[in-house]
DNA sequence: AGTTGCCCCTGCGCGC
DNA sequence: TGCGCGCAGGGGCAAC
């Protein structure tokens, strides 16, 4: 999915664009996309309408638009979710799942999701963060990230090390992408075992995974295609920066050895066999 | 209690 | 040309 550079981009382009307006109506086309809102679709359309949109915000991969009271309408990309700020007359997506318009008849908000992993939900609970986000994690772009609690979490694992970047209730914002591209500046390999990893040697992934993050964020995320763009229909540029995904048999920028692809957790992950050597005894 | 699989979807590119 | 398969940036939840 958009991972956290991609959702943060997407954030900034919400906060400019749709942060302070009032929403009009919202109107869902797909029941699948309203997720983890009991009261129902055509309830989750009623409460929106009239509500004015605060300052966007962002924890890992989810967004949430905090509205007046305490309440949030929280949004998750999934693996193909958009955001698309669009003209009312520009004709309907494919995959439009919902559309926001606003009382100030500016441009709609719509959410676009191929294959409906994502979804949006108004939350009723939570000033600083929603109830239903509680579980995720800080992110480590968050200035109350804190480093140590970390690396002690890290330690206490009994698993392999990519996992564990990719829990969400450990470290958010962390995908598969990411996950490769810290492990390789890191030269660890992802079936290490958390646990056997040093203070130092976790320290150092984390500020490896905080530096990929960043640096991604300055070049609007990751696009191959299409699917993952800003709320004007943008890419972002950092694939030109990846070092190990989707780089199979492509030589390794530090040492030149052909980057290997190994099945994971029914996806793929990718490093350098030479800089990630595969531990002796994995897990 | 912590960790691991399964499953939710659609579309694309590839090999036969 | 056409079809089946594998693959895709995620996460909730049941089951161990």
């Amino acid at each position: 999915m958009p991972e956290l550079p991609e959702v943060e981009t997407v954030r900034r382009g919400l906060d400019k664009w749709v942060s302070g307006r009032r929403i009009a109506t919202a109107e869902v086309l797909h029941p699948r996309a309203i997720r983890r809102h009991l009261p129902g679709a055509v309830h989750f359309a009623d409460v929106l309408a009239g509500r004015r949109v605060g300052a966007v915000m962002r924890r890992g991969k989810y967004l949430w638009l905090p509205l007046d009271d305490e309440d949030a309408l929280i949004g998750h990309l999934g693996m193909s979710g958009q955001l698309l700020l669009q003209p009312a007359e520009a004709p309907p997506e494919t995959h439009l799942r919902v559309r926001f318009t606003f009382d100030d008849d500016g441009p709609e908000l719509r959410f676009v999701d191929q294959r409906t992993f994502g979804g949006l939900s108004v939350s009723t609970g939570g000033a600083v963060l929603p109830a239903e986000l509680a579980h995720i994690a800080l992110d480590p772009v968050d200035p109350l990230f804190v480093d140590d609690a970390f690396v002690e979490a890290m330690r206490r694992r009994r698993t392999e090390v990519k996992r564990a970047l990719l829990d969400q209730t450990l470290i958010s914002g962390v995908g598969n992408i990411y996950a490769d591209e810290a492990l390789w500046r890191a030269s660890l390999h992802g079936v290490r075992d958390t646990s056997q990893l040093t203070r130092p040697a976790i320290r150092r992934l984390l500020g490896h995974v905080r530096d990929v993050l960043n640096e991604a964020i300055g070049q609007g995320g990751t696009s191959f295609d299409a699917l993952y763009v800003n709320v004007n229909g943008e890419s972002g540029y950092f694939d030109r920066s990846l070092n190990a995904y989707g780089r199979e048999g492509l030589p390794c920028k530090r040492c030149g050895t052909p980057i290997r692809r190994e099945a994971f957790m029914n996806r793929s992950s990718f490093s350098c066999p030479k800089c990630q050597p595969r531990p002796r005894r994995p897990l």
